[in-house]
DNA sequence: ACTTAACCGAGACGGTACGTCTGGTCTTACA
DNA sequence: TGTAAGACCAGACGTACCGTCTCGGTTAAGT
């Protein structure tokens, strides 16, 4: 992530000189990070805890990581992304985009959703730490929203004068307003509520296509 | 603020044994603890630096607020609360909520905007600081919004079906959104295009009552 | 011992103006003094502390000592000197040295060496403290030995060349150099062993009148 | 000094892990603690100027040293130590003892004497303090003293039924006696009265071979 | 009885230093 | 060259006392 070395791979046996990086060394490291972050939050999250835990020393996660917010942004994601990314197309763009947010919230509703919480925190502080974790991990859920939302543009399902950037942050803001603000629940019922009336407000018909509400 | 102590009760005038807090002290920690905010954001923001500045003792400030988060709150919100209540009720509720959040949105767009921001932040690692920020700022503009919105409720403007609450959020949340997360502008064509879905998505009529785009 | 007022004493009735001091309140803070002192030496000995066992006010302290360290030897003095004062002249000068001495020793073998060691080392970095010690409390023990001895060489009983003040300093300087220095014991025999050392050196004749040793 | 662990012991070569103690480091931090020292006394030697003029983190000093005591001990015998030990063996030990007590007199009639002064006062309040000072300072000119003392004695020069140990500590409590508590002067003419008084009490002969006094 | 002045308890104040903690860097020996 | 270990600088943290100050209230002597 730091270093680049023009990525070996021009033969099988072209190596860098020197001893190579330790993959052990760094899932030991992304592991105890995370364990930490779980157990304790960010609070007691230090630098030295991890190299601790890990039995790797400090030197060695500065070598590969700017700091240690970019550290626990990625060992979030490593634990954490896989989670999100479930849903798959299906014939209905906003009924897709309708399980993202869903799955999302769910997520959110538990343990990570008080470290995106702080990690979000954390970015605002030291700006490594918000690119990284605004690229690697809060950009593609919006994608992919994005995603779901041209497709029903262009399939006519929301009117024409709609700016569909604008309405993925009125989608998304009033979950991190809950999660970050007001602490207020964001049961499935709010979901549910909170697409009612963006879809409402940017839907063409009446046909808001919420799903049956067993 | 701190201790009540069953409050005397005999008479109104009352008052606690011991030489009074000084409210020259108080105000000018306050003073300084807002100018280095200001300069300097809330990175370089001690409670040393402000005692420093403000030609106080730490105790002292250790005496009054239960963090340097709840100092740096209460800082920011005597030099800026006043600009935020400058919203004066017209006959038209929606019109009201308009001016509202664009006024927000203005003064978050300066430098406001990065303090509000850090301040958020602050809120995620220490509780003090994040209820006293949600009950004495954040709380109070949500609280005007949903009055405007309860008159437009009540004015027959929104339709019957609206959670009122969830529309504060919808309102509020992608402003947030854009300030913590994306960093993308909260310009006036922003704030229109939200207030244009949302409006449109919990107003009965067509009548969206945007003013004339000029 | 602070202020000076040209000393009343014009007529019987004299007296200055205003509330006088309260004697209540200055036994009462030598008593939560001492107390500290003896429970906890002078380690633990605040002048908070003090004011708040004595139910007083810090202020009312400092209005009549000019420091902590004076607050603590006359607190001290109050307590311990008149135990000091015991021996009465009889009509062998040498042997009332050696009454005063074992006396002396006998009592810095308890808890009141730990305090004047704590007070001497006091002593050495406040002036004031280091004053009122020497002038109240350990320059009249040496004068009392000075008296002793000069008696002693007035009959004879010291030798012509001798310098009086150096053999007061010779026969309490050992002593205090067990207790402060050696921490090694000043038992009996030892007194015994440096009368005899001592005085051998500066009396007269053979004739060191040991009592006999029982 | 602070941490053994059990000393690897396997062979003479044998080295703890990690980054070795840095010998420039703690030679900074003595230099600086001792210029401070000298230049203040021990009422403004604080930790934090130590580390600030030897350009060194507080954290540091507090790894090799348990007190501010022990640093300042340290220091003062880095600088001092090795100018009291200069006297050398002569056929004649209480001649040498002569020369050894007139020496550290001398050593105390000037700025070292107002350092050891506060450094056995500090002693009183720190145990680990007056520990390290008794036996890395005060303990070895005593056993000097006692070296001299035991020649003499093998060599019949002091009475049979004298006591050493009683002997040294009336030999060096009267110094002491008047630095610590008289503020009296300890100049030559003193140093050999104190000699006199001592040697004549404790010598066999009337020969207490005070060199002719020129 | 009324005024005046110094007293008193309480406790907030400015200030200084404490000893602890963590972030990020540097220096060893070994692999 | 990478690694574990751990010492290093820097500097803020929150605490503890110092000695001073500012309240409201008390207690005499002098009017």
């Amino acid at each position: 992530m730091k270093k680049k070395k023009a990525a070996a791979a021009r033969s099988p046996a072209a190596r860098a000189p020197g001893r190579p990086r330790s993959d052990a060394s760094r899932a030991a490291i992304l592991k105890a990070a995370y364990q930490i972050l779980r157990e304790s939050g960010f609070a007691k999250f230090t630098v030295e805890g991890v190299a601790a835990r890990a039995g790797a020393g400090k030197a060695t996660i500065y070598r590969w990581w700017t700091s240690k917010g970019t550290l626990a942004v990625e060992a979030f994601m490593v634990a954490i992304a896989p989670r999100m990314d479930a849903v798959r197309e299906s014939a209905s763009p906003l009924a897709d985009l309708r399980k993202q947010v869903h799955l999302a919230a769910a997520i959110y509703r538990g343990r990570a959703g008080q470290l995106v919480r702080e990690l979000i925190a954390l970015g605002q502080a030291d700006s490594d730490t918000g690119k990284l974790l605004l690229s690697d991990f809060l950009e593609p859920r919006r994608k992919a929203a994005l995603t779901a939302l041209r497709r029903a543009y262009a399939g006519g399902e929301l009117r024409r004068e709609i700016d569909i950037e604008v309405l993925a942050d009125v989608l998304w803001g009033p979950i991190f307003h809950r999660v970050l603000i007001n602490r207020a629940s964001i049961n499935k019922v709010f979901i549910d509520k909170l697409l009612d009336v963006v879809l409402q407000g940017a839907a063409t018909g009446a046909h808001v296509s919420r799903p049956s509400p067993g």
